[in-house]
DNA sequence: CCGTTAACCTGAGAGC
DNA sequence: TGCTCTCAGGTTAACG
């Protein structure tokens, strides 16, 4: 579920809750997540101060006093639920979306600070944490990734390089994170709406325009979803508490058999499904 | 090396 | 109500 901008947001509020904060203890429910939990993790994070947090792609990285970094992806349907032990009826949804009620078989990671405690929930167990015992074991993990969008190397020179001859769709490169970190099927498919240019493009056929408008919409998009406070589409409740409204800006995605929002275009939205991945868009403006 | 497919999981919603 | 089927924001091993 979660790309680039959801997982920013997730960072943002996991900032202002824990950083700096001492996990006191830490219960494991499951540890089968998308790969098993570290045997360390336990040993690893308690006592540790949390010295600093950030973000990188899809990932959550958490830079421990102890010298170890913990990583932390949310695969399809990872969330992260605080709740306040003074408050115990109400959490503190710290995710990209609300949902009303913990699914509480679902709450596989528990970490526990002095006023807090941090549910790791997911129900697909898509998820998982890795662990890093020092600063080059975490960067030679990111060392497979490409830039993300916002990075001074996503260029044009590294998109003709990359791309050159390629007959693979741009839809898909888009989506291939060692090419370009971040982006998942939402802003893929709603950065090809803005760069006009049809998903199933072959990426050996761009022209130079093209690779411009992925550079600079690729960005704006983004941006524009983490202003909003990321997309929510599923278990969308008013409750108190944040819940991101960029699904409220989407052009292309899931708006299947309505009007191109583009003025003066008269095309209906397609859906398709391509690579196992749904598509969307408009097949009169973008070609 | 390149591109595609299937698999990993659970739950929601559609259609019957 | 309940069954079956499809689909979902991601990644990656395995295959041709």
């Amino acid at each position: 579920m979660p790309e680039l901008p959801e997982v920013e947001i997730v960072k943002q509020s996991l900032f202002k809750n824990i950083n700096n904060k001492i996990i006191k203890s830490v219960r494991i429910n499951n540890p089968n997540l998308r790969f098993k939990l570290p045997c360390n993790f336990s040993h690893v994070l308690k006592g540790a101060k949390i010295k600093y947090i950030k973000r990188f792609s899809k990932y959550i990285i958490l830079e421990l006093d102890n010298g170890f970094y913990v990583v932390l992806h949310l695969g399809m349907s990872g969330t992260i639920h605080i709740l306040k032990k003074k408050v115990k009826s109400i959490y503190t949804n710290i995710s990209f979306y609300k949902s009303p009620m913990l699914p509480k078989k679902h709450n596989h990671v528990i970490l526990f600070f002095d006023h807090i405690k941090l549910f790791y929930n997911d129900p697909r167990r898509f998820g998982f944490f890795k662990i890093f015992s020092n600063k080059n074991a975490l960067q030679s993990f990111f060392q497979n990734y490409g830039p993300e969008p916002f990075d001074k190397s996503f260029n044009i020179k590294y998109l003709r390089k990359k791309l050159y001859k390629k007959i693979k769709s741009i839809k898909n490169y888009l989506l291939d994170q060692k090419f370009v970190s971040g982006i998942g099927n939402i802003y893929a498919n709603e950065i090809l709406f803005f760069c006009k240019i049809n998903p199933l493009k072959k990426s050996g056929n761009l022209t130079k325009v093209d690779l411009k408008n992925l550079i600079l919409f690729s960005k704006i998009v983004l941006k524009k979803a983490i202003k909003k406070g990321g997309s929510s589409i599923k278990n969308f409740k008013n409750i108190n508490g944040k819940t991101g409204s960029f699904q409220n800006n989407f052009k292309v995605y899931d708006r299947e058999k309505l009007k191109c929002l583009r003025k003066n275009c008269t095309g209906i939205i397609k859906k398709k499904i391509f690579t196992n991945r749904s598509i969307f868009y408009c097949n009169i403006c973008q070609k």
